[in-house]
DNA sequence: GCTAGTAACTTGCGTTTTGCAAGTGATGGT
DNA sequence: ACCATCACTTGCAAAACGCAAGTTACTAGC
C-alpha cells in the first residue's frame, strides 16, 4: 500500500522561526551545512574531521534528517555511498545567510567570553 | 576570596558559527529572544504562554544563562525578580538580523512540509 | 505587622538525546 | 579473490529534557 510518510520532524508552531528551530535548532546541523558551504562537498569521514568533533552516530542521524528535508543531498544520487559525498541543494545553499548573521553576531558579541574567537571569513 | 568565574559555555571551537550554537544551538533560547523582540519586554510566567509551550525548569534555566552572556537582563537591574520583567540588552537585539534570516529561510523552504507555516512579520 | 494570594522559581522522576568506544559489513583498488 | 578502509550501527553510561507538583518570597490589603 501506499505510505502516507509521516514529516521527519513534530513542528511546535506555525512560526518560521520556531519551525527554523524544529529543524535546525542544535548543536549540530548547521556545523554539516558550515562545512558544506566552506568545502563544496563532503564525505562522510571528512565531516568527522571538524575541530568540534562530531561523533559517528550523531553525524549519520543529522545526515539522514538534513537528507529527508531537502537540505542536502548525495552528489551521485545513483551510487553507493562509498565516495559519494554530500552537498548542498538549492534550500541548502539558501542557508547562508542565516549562517553569516550567526557568525557575525557571536563575533561582534562574544569576543569578550570568548577571546580566541575568530572573524567569519 | 575573588573567585575566578568560568565561562558560562564550552566553547568547542574558535568558529564564530561553531561558537554561536554553543550558546543559542538549542531549541528554546531563541525563542525567548524572538518573544523580547516581540513584546519588548515580558515577564516570567508570560513567557510560557507562547505556543510552543516552553516548561518552567527549562525557562528558569534558559533565562539564567542568557543573562550570564549578557543578551537579556531584568528591566530594572535593583528590583527584585517579582514583577521585574526581562528585555533584550544592545547584544540581544542585534539578533534580530539571525532570526529574520531564519524566519525567512523556513518560510521560504519549509512550506511543502509545513503547509501551515506563515510569514514573518 | 500579619496574612492571603500569586508570581517566580525548584525539585523529583521518568524519558529522550547525547557522547564515546567498539563493532560490522559492503566496496572498490590491487 | 583479498583485504584495507569508508560508511555506518550498536551498546551503554551520562546529560538534557518534559511534566507535575512543591516551595519560596514579594506585596497588597487589612
Amino acid at each position: 500500500m501506499a505510505s502516507k510518510k509521516a514529516s521527519p520532524v513534530e513542528w511546535r508552531s506555525e512560526c518560521p522561526i520556531s519551525s527554523g528551530l524544529d529543524i535546525l535548532g542544535d548543536k549540530w546541523s548547521l556545523l554539516i551545512v558550515r562545512d558544506l558551504i566552506t568545502y563544496g562537498t563532503r564525505m562522510y569521514s571528512e565531516f568527522s574531521e571538524s575541530p568540534e568533533r562530531i561523533s559517528t552516530n550523531i553525524l549519520a542521524d543529522r545526515l539522514k534528517l538534513l537528507t529527508a528535508l531537502g537540505i542536502i543531498e548525495r552528489v551521485d544520487a545513483d551510487r553507493s555511498a562509498r565516495n559519494n559525498a554530500f552537498q548542498l541543494t538549492k534550500s541548502g545553499k539558501e542557508l547562508r545567510k542565516v549562517l553569516e548573521a550567526l557568525g557575525r553576531w557571536s563575533y561582534a558579541n562574544m569576543r569578550d567570553l570568548h577571546p580566541d574567537i575568530v572573524s567569519i571569513d
